[in-house]
DNA sequence: CTTTGGATCGTCT
DNA sequence: GACGATCCAAAGG
């Protein structure tokens, strides 16, 4: 994925990223449901009021990863796509899991039965991949993991420097879905009738 | 399968 | 001080 690709009108990022590849560590899954949000052209996106501490990402360069804390228990992950000072996103709604379902189940709880409800909601792929606040502002294109100072026994490698494993984007040559369904998007109190949600038609772990 | 209500706290007014 | 880009358990069909 090349981060000019990813700067431009979130309503066109957001399909176009359905079937590429959330990943981080062994865990991965395919996207499969997007939203898309235009920042200050919308009522709905957190970036509407302008410049803030939460949102501050949103307005930096497009491949970033926006994350947000919801509900007073969810976090929710964006791919920031920012031309030229402005404020966008697309939000994962959705992933198919693909790689590394015992570490996506064993981060979810005993609580999951099927695969497909390891990953069909925004704050559930969070759970599953181990997104929290703490990867808000992570390039999503970065080659390598940085070494970073944090050296928790859980990521420290055989060396015993730490390797943190960051969440990155990918694109594993499966093309966008022709045409993709579209809808209106969940959850929000304004600007509900913008058909700006995605979701690869027929595909089980979009969320219900 | 669907519907309903509770949990819980960062963020901005 | 109000509310949210949600999830889950419980209960009914």
């Amino acid at each position: 994925v090349k981060r000019a690709d990813l700067s431009g009108d979130p309503v066109d990022i957001a399909p176009w990223l359905l079937n590429k590849v959330l990943a981080r560590g062994r865990r991965a899954g395919r996207i499969v449901e997007v939203e898309a949000y235009k920042g200050a052209l919308d009522a709905a996106s957190h970036a509407y009021r302008g410049l803030t501490p939460r949102t501050a990402v949103m307005f930096g360069p497009a491949g970033y990863l926006y994350v947000y804390f919801t509900y007073g228990m969810h976090w929710c992950a964006n791919v920031v796509c920012s031309p030229e000072g402005q404020a966008g996103a697309v939000l994962i709604r959705a992933l198919a899991p693909l790689r590394g379902l015992d570490e996506m189940r064993a981060a979810r709880g005993s609580v999951v039965r099927r695969d497909r409800d390891l990953c069909n909601g925004p704050a559930k792929l969070c759970q599953a991949l181990g997104i929290t606040g703490a990867d808000n502002g992570t390039d999503l294109l970065a080659r390598r993991p940085r070494p970073g100072p944090p050296v928790a026994p859980d990521t420290a490698g055989v060396s015993g420097i730490a390797v943190p494993e960051r969440v990155r984007l990918l694109d594993d040559g499966t093309p966008p879905p022709p045409s993709p369904a579209q809808g209106r998007r969940i959850g929000i109190r304004v600007a509900v009738e913008e058909p700006w949600r995605f979701w690869v038609a027929g595909e089980e772990s979009v969320s219900r």
